[in-house]
DNA sequence: ATCTCTCTTCAG
DNA sequence: CATCGCTGAAGAGAGAT
């Protein structure tokens, strides 16, 4: 603390004020020394520009008789990130007016800035300034404005760094406590605090309260008022117990105190501060800011009404954080709350307000002409400040047109008005019906107890006006359908794991040195659009544009090349781009259709035999051609043969899908890529010669290299002054350590790319890595109960997703969106300005199940403590994946395993629906997180309650084998021959009769395919290290047709269970259907609506199932017909050039089964043995027998080292025989 | 040195 | 009516081992 202080003294902007700008010529140098001449010649020209800027703007002012006044002759700012008006502008009006603009905070030692201009700045960035004057640009522009220096704490950006979970805390004790009583702490025992921050670290915070009295409270006593309560309601006694002990020790607990504000404030703007307080004495003093903010309140002049009482609101709200702030503990400042001002609501609406026009970022080029323009303008000082003040409406949202603003106010006020007549309103509504039900018991008519309830109650819009409430499973799957994002990451996923394809990868890796292959970008022009107007053809030549509904504040998703001349956008918003183009024509999203051509276009690329095919998107693909071009370049050069390939391509695209593809073909992906963009629209670009590259790279910006976006363009423009790739390319040389700027591995990489190497390859090799669900559309919640809600809905969808990929994952992330302003953005039920949290938790095992996930999930969130009501967004996501089935397509999985690393935790933690009602929880889920290692003990305890179905399940053989009579063709050959002989017959796989399903849980999709006990007993651990997988060498398609039957079988069993019945029946039949338990006695208590709602919830959860298992069934039906068609090109390949085309090449087979046994040295696969002996099987079937003879006398002599190979050979002769 | 965790950025 | 702002990969950087 002691040292802190020091620092800020040192640091405090008196000790530099004085020649700061010598100082920073003074240190700049020494700084730029590190990182070599170049950059130092360059700082030095940008000031010398900066200098002659001023000088001439001076002489030019003073030729008119005016004079430039040098504001800011005392100040070095720094402006980081995106601002309005840019950095180039910023650094102008800096410049022309005697300030010394920082090109770069890191090289020049932060030492020498005295201010730092953002608009926004991470969480990260907020610590790392949180000792500097950190301005909004309006400083700067007001400055100019006024001629005079503003005082920098009136624009000051960082003032909460994000303490909404205080604000949390705070409410939960609202909601429990009455206000007297509240106030009573607050006042009483505010003495006994001492320094505290505003928080950044506080989530954390709530994890170190004793999760007894961590639980909510509230679940058992629902709070008075229908305000929201905190994730994680505290109860006072809590709180008070963690206090005490600061009273004794003051010391911050932290292990790395930041300054307070307060403290930071009172070196150096003593003066304002104290003139602004409302009382004398440490508690009574207001942060000055809330002066600046009524003054930049009326230079607004927007919204009087509203903003003022808010504005009045918010004073008291910092008066009461600033009590708080500077004589707090280290406990939670209960009374703090987020800053409110309309300083940051206008920057909060400007940076909507930039979103809104400024949706494509082109690079900020420093521009002599514009300067020069400027320059000429500061001649008449009119000018330029007429520049500044359209500048400046644009920025407190005025720009705008002026409908939006109201709009949002609207919603605003009509918030208000709603509240007051929520009852009748309601009715009206199904959803809210709901709630109102549900909420019945806990609501009171209590009004906002105090104005800082308000606050943060103000702007939520209602959920009744969305369809489904946002804790009904329907709304997830609504939103979903309706979403392009989603559906363009799912698309994606879906076709990265059809086309991933390791066997073939790893079979022939394709030579990694570049330059010898061929590789082609395809992608079609403006697909979204191309394929919406494919029945319209009264719109070809107009502007069009693929939105929602066309509506005001909608995305743009894409729009043709005829609008894009109008400077139109994808992912602008439709009012900018209106404005731009007034004639711009829109039509709807058509997902089935986008998938449908999509599907033509990945189907002829497949029919192409092309070497490599990875999607890149749905409509967008990268191909290594190399074998097919080098194959038509017979008679004539390979740019040719590419361009009559590509050409071909492109031409059957259009002839079957009616759209236009583009394509760019060079000798590596990235020059793929590059050549593409010049052959949009509707072209082909084929681009092998050097020369042609240079040039290209020449001229093509930083920011359009692939990977390289505003930020790290931004970045690179930053620290060393390029802006164009081939340019930086040649600084290689000059700046020997890329790596030190720009990271250890973005260095090299972006130097590379600009000198246009690129080594990557095609194949995609890699399975996914993680998987995750995340919504921040939609998302408001009026309560913990509805946040809950909507947590579990999204385990079961996250559940759901991992289901149908079989993976497991022991690590689980959760994320927050939280609301940073009271300025809600205008775009309708959009997330707004959000600070994103994170939050991640090893779980000690795989998990997959709904219900393991809500439960970790609901721990983390809780951890994280945010204000339900400020949520804007959540998702989870699962890491550290594992394989359920072998290694991704396999079939086969441990019975064992399945148990010990799934418990199925099971429901009775969990609402059926996580809506309806609660069913108490008999162990506090909260705690489980947080003991990670004792997880596994209490879910066990807590099967020993659950546990009698389970019991049933245990002997692995009996009950499931007799319905998997197929599994396990290795142990009984007769059936695996057939399925091989005439792959991918998936209509030849037996549809079981449900009636013998086995046990009703086990009817859950995946364990259908889960196979009985094997008689080498291998550990499921084992067998993951073996790291080569025969299947990677030898594809197959049997897998896939058991796979393919166990999902048949699950189809009818779950489409059976659907049908009529007593409710008790229904859901008898579905519960263990949908992985639930819902105990029958306290459904036959429920009232028949809620029994339907019960039964409805079941349904909706079994249809997803079945329209899930109907995708996968699609899909293992696609998989088996590419790995056939690569089978087919596999052997084609394997004989170039040795034997002949059917004839197996004896010596590449056995130096396979040599890598086999090699690698896998603690025994096979058993999946891969079984593929040997059919594979095997089929040479001998084609005759080859002395090909297998080898084959046999191989792997007996390379098994016999290894004693886990010892059974394998005569297994596989035992099989051969049987075959 | 290497791993883990969190945060940031990018792409379509 | 608005509107449907997802998702997975890769990298940076800090801290633990
Ligand atoms: N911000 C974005 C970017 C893209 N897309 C969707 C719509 C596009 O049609 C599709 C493909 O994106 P592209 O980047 O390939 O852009 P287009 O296909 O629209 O145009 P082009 O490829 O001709 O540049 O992805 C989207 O919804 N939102």
């Amino acid at each position: 603390m002691v040292n802190q202080r020091a620092k800020d003294t040192y640091l405090s902007p008196q000790a530099r004020v004085a020649g700061e700008k010598e100082e920073a010529e003074e240190y700049g140098p020494t700084g730029f020394g590190d990182i070599g001449k170049y950059i130092v010649n360059k700082e030095r020209k940008l000031l010398n520009a900066d200098i002659t800027l001023r000088n001439t703007a001076i002489a030019a002012a003073k030729e008119q008789g005016k004079e430039v006044p040098q504001l800011f002759k005392d100040c070095v700012v720094y402006v980081n990130g995106y601002t309005r008006p840019s950095a180039n502008e910023l650094r102008r009006m800096i410049v022309i007016h005697g300030g010394v603009y920082l090109t770069n905070l890191h090289l020049s030692g932060k030492t020498g800035v005295t201010h730092i201009v953002a608009s926004n700045l991470t969480k990260k960035k907020k610590l790392e300034f949180q000792s500097y004057k950190v301005v909004t640009p309006d400083w700067v522009v007001d400055s100019v404005k006024e001629s005079k220096v503003q005082d920098w704490a009136k624009y000051r950006l960082i003032v909460d760094t994000g303490n909404k979970n205080v604000l949390g805390l705070f409410k939960a004790k609202m909601a429990t406590e009455s206000f007297q009583e509240l106030l009573d702490e607050e006042l009483g025992d505010g003495g006994d605090l001492t320094q505290s921050l505003p928080t950044i670290e506080e989530p954390t915070k709530c994890s170190i309260i004793p999760s007894s009295l961590a639980s909510p409270a509230h679940s058992m006593k629902p709070p008075v008022s229908k305000e929201p309560v905190a994730l994680f309601p505290r109860p006072s006694l809590a709180r008070k117990a963690e206090r005490a002990p600061s009273v004794e020790s003051p010391a911050p607990k932290r292990a790395k105190p930041i300054p307070s504000f307060s403290s930071f404030e009172l070196s150096f703007d003593e003066e304002e501060l104290f003139n602004s307080l409302p009382r004398p004495g440490a508690k009574g003093e207001s942060e000055s800011r809330t002066m600046g903010t009524q003054e930049t309140q009326t230079q607004e002049g927007t919204d009087k009404t509203e903003e003022t009482q808010e504005e009045t609101r918010g004073q008291t709200e910092d008066e009461a954080r600033y009590e708080t702030v500077t004589t707090a503990d280290n406990d939670v400042p209960v009374s703090s709350l987020p800053f409110s001002s309309s300083i940051l609501r206008a920057v909060d609406q400007s940076i909507d307000a930039v979103k809104a026009e400024d949706a494509n970022y082109d690079d900020l080029e420093f521009s002599q002409s514009e300067l020069l323009g400027v320059l000429s303008q500061v001649g008449d000082g009119s000018v330029l400040e007429q520049a500044l003040e359209t500048e400046g409406e644009i920025q407190v949202g005025k720009g705008e047109p002026p409908d939006q603003l109201e709009d949002s106010d609207f919603d605003f006020l009509d918030h208000i008005s709603a509240e007051e007549s929520a009852d009748e309103s309601e009715k009206e509504d199904p959803a809210v019906e709901r709630l109102a039900k549900e909420e019945s018991s806990g609501r009171s008519v209590t009004p906002p107890i105090r104005p800082e309830d308000q606050l943060s109650t103000t702007p939520i819009k209602r959920t009744s006006k969305l369809p489904y409430a946002i804790d009904d499973p329907r709304f997830i799957s609504h939103f979903y359908e309706k979403s392009r994002l989603h559906h363009l990451s799912t698309w994606k996923a879906r076709l990265q794991a059809k086309f991933e394809l390791s066997s073939k990868n790893k079979q022939v890796p394709p030579p990694i040195s570049g330059g010898d292959r061929i590789i082609m970008h395809l992608d079609f022009d403006s697909f979204f659009v191309a394929v919406s107007t494919l029945d319209r053809p009264d719109l070809t030549r107009k502007p069009v544009a693929v939105g929602s509904g066309g509506s005001r504040n909608a995305d743009i998703a894409s729009c043709n090349y005829e609008a894009r001349k109008y400077g139109v956008k994808n992912g602008m918003w439709m009012s900018r781009a209106l404005k731009l183009c007034p004639d711009l024509q829109t039509v709807d999203y058509n997902f089935p259709k986008y998938e449908e051509v999509s599907e033509a276009f990945y189907t002829i690329l497949r029919e192409s035999q092309l070497d490599y095919i990875r999607p890149v998107s749905v409509d967008e693909a990268l191909v290594d051609a190399t074998t097919l071009i080098e194959a038509n370049a017979t008679e004539c050069s390979l740019s040719e043969a590419a361009e009559t390939v590509a050409k071909a391509i492109a031409t059957k695209v259009r002839a079957t899908t009616g759209c236009n593809i583009s394509v760019g073909c060079s000798r590596n992906i990235l020059l793929a890529k590059l050549a593409l963009r010049e052959a949009k629209p509707n072209g082909v670009h084929v681009m092998f010669d050097q020369k042609a590259i240079s040039q290209l790279l020449d001229k093509t910006k930083i920011s359009e290299i692939p990977g390289i976006g505003r930020s790290i363009a931004g970045q690179i423009r930053e620290k060393l002054h390029v802006s164009i790739a081939g340019k930086l390319a040649r600084l290689k040389d000059v700046i020997p350590n890329m790596s030190a700027l720009l990271g250890p591995k973005r260095g090299p990489q972006i130097v590379d790319f600009c000198l246009g190497k690129d080594d990557s390859q095609v194949a995609v090799q890699d399975e996914r890595k993680s998987i995750s669900v995340e919504i921040s559309y939609g998302v408001r919640f009026e309560n913990k109960k509805q946040f809950d809600g909507f947590v579990f809905n999204m385990s079961a969808e996250l559940a759901s997703r991992m289901e149908e990929i079989s993976v497991e994952g022991s690590q689980l992330t959760c994320k927050l969106y939280v609301r940073k302003n009271e300025h809600e953005t205008p775009k309708y039920m959009g997330h707004g300005q959000c600070d994103i949290y994170n939050k991640s938790v090893s779980l000690g095992c795989s998990v997959s199940s709904t219900s393991e996930i809500n439960l970790a999930a609901r721990g983390q969130f809780a951890a994280m403590g945010y204000d339900p009501v400020l949520v804007r967004g959540v998702g989870i996501q699962i890491t550290k994946l594992t394989r359920d089935k072998g290694k991704g397509k396999q079939s086969m999985l441990d019975f064992n395993r399945g148990r010990t690393t799934r418990p199925d935790l099971c429901a009775p933690i969990m609402p059926p629906a996580g809506t309806q009602f609660d069913i108490p929880a008999d162990i506090d889920p909260e705690v489980l997180p947080f003991l990670p290692a004792s997880l596994r003990k209490q879910i066990e305890t807590r099967m020993g309650i659950t546990g009698g179905s389970r019991g049933a399940l245990d002997p692995p053989k009996t009950p499931t084998k007799k319905n998997q009579p197929e599994m396990g063709s290795f142990f009984s050959p007769s059936p695996s021959k057939s399925v091989y002989a005439t792959p991918g017959l998936s209509q030849s796989s037996p549809i079981r009769a449900p009636s013998i399903s086995p046990s009703p849980r086990r009817a859950k999709s995946v364990s259908p395919r889960k196979r009985p006990g094997k008689p080498a007993a291998k550990t499921q651990i084992k067998r993951q290290k073996t790291n080569v997988r025969i299947s990677h060498l030898l594809p197959d398609v049997q897998v896939c047709s058991e796979e393919m039957a166990a999902l048949q079988n699950e189809l009818a069993i779950l489409k059976a269970a659907l049908g009529e019945g007593t409710p008790v029946e229904l859901v008898t039949r579905m519960m263990p259907l949908v992985n639930s338990q819902t105990d029958m006695n306290i459904f036959m208590e429920l009232s028949s609506s809620i029994q339907q709602e019960v039964i409805m919830d079941y349904r909706n959860e079994i249809q997803r199932k079945i329209a899930s298992i109907s995708r996968q069934l699609e899909d293992l039906k696609e998989k088996e017909r590419i790995e056939r068609s690569r089978e087919g090109s596999n052997l084609r390949t394997i004989s170039l050039g040795t034997v002949t085309r059917n004839r197996p090449d004896t010596q590449e087979l056995l130096s396979r089964l040599s890598q086999w046994v090699k690698s896998s040295y603690d025994g096979p696969h058993e999946d891969d043995v079984t593929h040997m002996i059919r594979r095997l099987r089929h040479y001998r079937n084609e005759g080859y027998h002395e090909v297998v003879n080898a084959s046999v006398r191989w792997l007996s002599k390379l098994s016999a080292k290894s004693p886990d190979w010892s059974g394998v050979v005569r297994d596989i002769i035992v099989g051969l025989q049987e075959g």
